[in-house]
DNA sequence: CGCGAAAACCAAACCGCTTTGAGGCTCGCG
DNA sequence: CGCGAGCCTCAAAGCGGTTTGGTTTTCGCG
């Protein structure tokens, strides 16, 4: 079914018929209930592609996923694109996944703009010295940024959490309880985030007048079995750290297992903190829950992004955001054993 | 930069650059060089809505995947949807993405379908009296299923793995280890996968003339505080199972943590066989390793899942495919206690 | 030399929709 | 009654490619 055959059905030029179904006023109240019921009837939809090449606008905004090593694909941007999908599919926009290996990344944003495929992208994670903001804002592809960026790339758009404050307060919190030997467990060592919840600690640390041990500091994939290895390593340590921070809950679950492999008790002998972005499938339950975590939600993230990229699209200004996290005292916190 | 601009630069017709580009044979080998030239240099990539609409080919896959209860998302799809995106982007598809919440997903077909929007589709985990089936031969859109149907749904290609004879296999397995309660943890009662993995338990119990313990079977979504929670009931017990199987590594890392909660050590108190998707960021990792499962990973069946889809696009003839599981003996398992 | 076939190229139609610029109609008012 | 103002509706021109159906040129061969 075709607008023009729904014209001609109606006896109507596609023009009217065109114009009814977009809401345009120029059309007769009577005329439009008309072919409203028509194309219900008949179950039209307007061609995509028709309309895409008509109005020049993609209706479809891009999410480019980079594997990581050893295919490692993030379940954290599942859930945020989540949050965003939802977002775009309530006002008809589409969302195209591309996943390519890392150095294939800029290449994708290039075809991408090229073939106007999209009116705007979300970009995951940035690095340190990304090209990617500076490569997009050459293309004129609109964009937000998911993670402040690092050092000054210019005027772009993003949304983050206070990385650095959270990670600040979740060592304090560590620190009043008496720990004094506190490990880091970080993610990927030029991400954004990474970088500015290690700085959180260390400003922590250096404020109460405690030395940080790079040997306590690990940056790695948050997996749960690598959080698992370099907790093992520290817990077979003589000056075994008290009080471990993570970056992940994944890597949390890790940590705790090793932990517990030690002969240990989390809350007792050894004390986490981890960053808990609220993944469906691995939620920090119980009361008090299982873990003290600081808290922000991911797929609130996708959902936010989403909305700020869309304004960006329709030309409305978008300011940045910076959001709090939340710390949540949970079990797997104790005063520093004696 | 459009076609008609790259032809008028080279003084030729935008058919020619057209054939050219996109290798037809009446093109002069030399036109056609100078041709290549040229697009590359200025960096042309064709209007991709304007070649949809030329071609009527969306030269798209949708994948539909829905919010279950709870906002749900299952990071298992992630990871299917990794293996079957590179697929795509690898011959020039594109990958379209719609969340929506479970009353919608037929919606989500229809609309994709009658917007021409994608070229076939991706159906993940059939549920008993499936109505997708049904609605996609009806819309005459390509699809593949991954899972087996349930049910005669007439003829459909799917990609699916031995569930049955895998968790006939884990039972067997833990049967002659000389376990008699053996526990069931598995995934959403209605889904196609959780029906035979119930189905292969059952009989692996029946052929050694053991009965079956209703209350030792739990469907339910497969998150880590689900399988902690239900675990945390059986290890209460008095006659409590002195093995688990579970449908998912997630579920299985929760009940490895009640086991051991509960004074208990995996592998010499209570033995666990899991199912292995191979979730990049949840290995079971180690030698041997963590768990004993059975395997078979879900990023290959994404990867092969897009194969397939592809294939029927071109209308080549597809078959289904059933995978076997691989029995893998980890650290989990152990004669059962005396 | 003449003729038909093959090779190389092109003009124009088309895909299905949006949108511009132009009417036709009705109505109110001088 | 005449005329300008709205109100509706429409024909036609894009959007940027692909594809059909020529046309021109070259070439082989009797």
């Amino acid at each position: 079914m075709t607008l023009k055959e729904l014209a001609e059905m109606l006896s109507l030029s596609p023009t009217t018929v065109s114009r009814a179904l977009n809401g345009y006023p120029e059309v007769n109240a009577e005329t439009r209930a008309r072919i409203e019921a028509a194309a219900h009837k008949h179950g039209y939809q307007p061609n995509t592609m028709a309309r895409k090449l008509a109005t020049g606008k993609a209706m479809a905004v891009g999410h480019v996923i980079p594997l990581g090593e050893h295919q490692m694909i993030n379940p954290i941007f599942a859930e945020f694109m989540t949050g965003a999908s939802e977002v775009y599919s309530k006002v008809g926009y589409e969302t195209i996944l591309t996943v390519v290996p890392e150095q294939g990344e800029e290449d994708a944003y290039r075809d991408l703009a090229r073939r106007h495929s999209v009116d705007g992208v979300i970009v995951h994670a940035p690095r340190t010295g990304d090209p990617r903001i500076k490569l997009l804002t050459e293309l004129g592809l609109p964009f937000v940024l998911h993670g402040r960026p690092v050092g000054d790339d210019g005027p772009s758009v993003c949304l983050d959490i206070k990385n650095a404050r959270a990670f600040r307060q979740a060592t304090q919190f560590l620190i009043d309880l008496g720990h004094r030997r506190i490990a880091l467990l970080n993610g990927l060592e030029q991400i954004s985030f990474a970088l500015r919840r290690r700085a959180g600690y260390e400003q922590a640390m250096e404020r109460a007048g405690l030395a940080t041990d790079p040997s306590l500091i690990a940056h790695q994939e948050m997996t749960e079995t690598n959080g698992y290895d370099t907790a093992v390593d520290w817990m077979r340590r003589a000056d075994r750290p008290t009080a471990i921070l993570t970056s992940s809950i994944i890597s949390a679950i890790g940590v705790s297992r090793a932990v517990r492999d030690a002969g240990l008790e989390l809350g007792r002998d050894v004390s986490l903190v981890t960053h808990d972005d609220d993944l469906s499938f691995l939620r920090n339950e119980g009361d008090p829950p299982r873990f003290t975590t600081v808290f922000s939600s991911i797929s609130a993230a996708g959902h936010r992004c989403a909305e700020m990229v869309l304004d960006l699209i329709a030309g409305k200004p978008v300011e940045s955001e910076v959001w709090d996290c939340k710390l949540i005292e949970g079990r797997s916190t104790g005063p520093a054993p004696a």
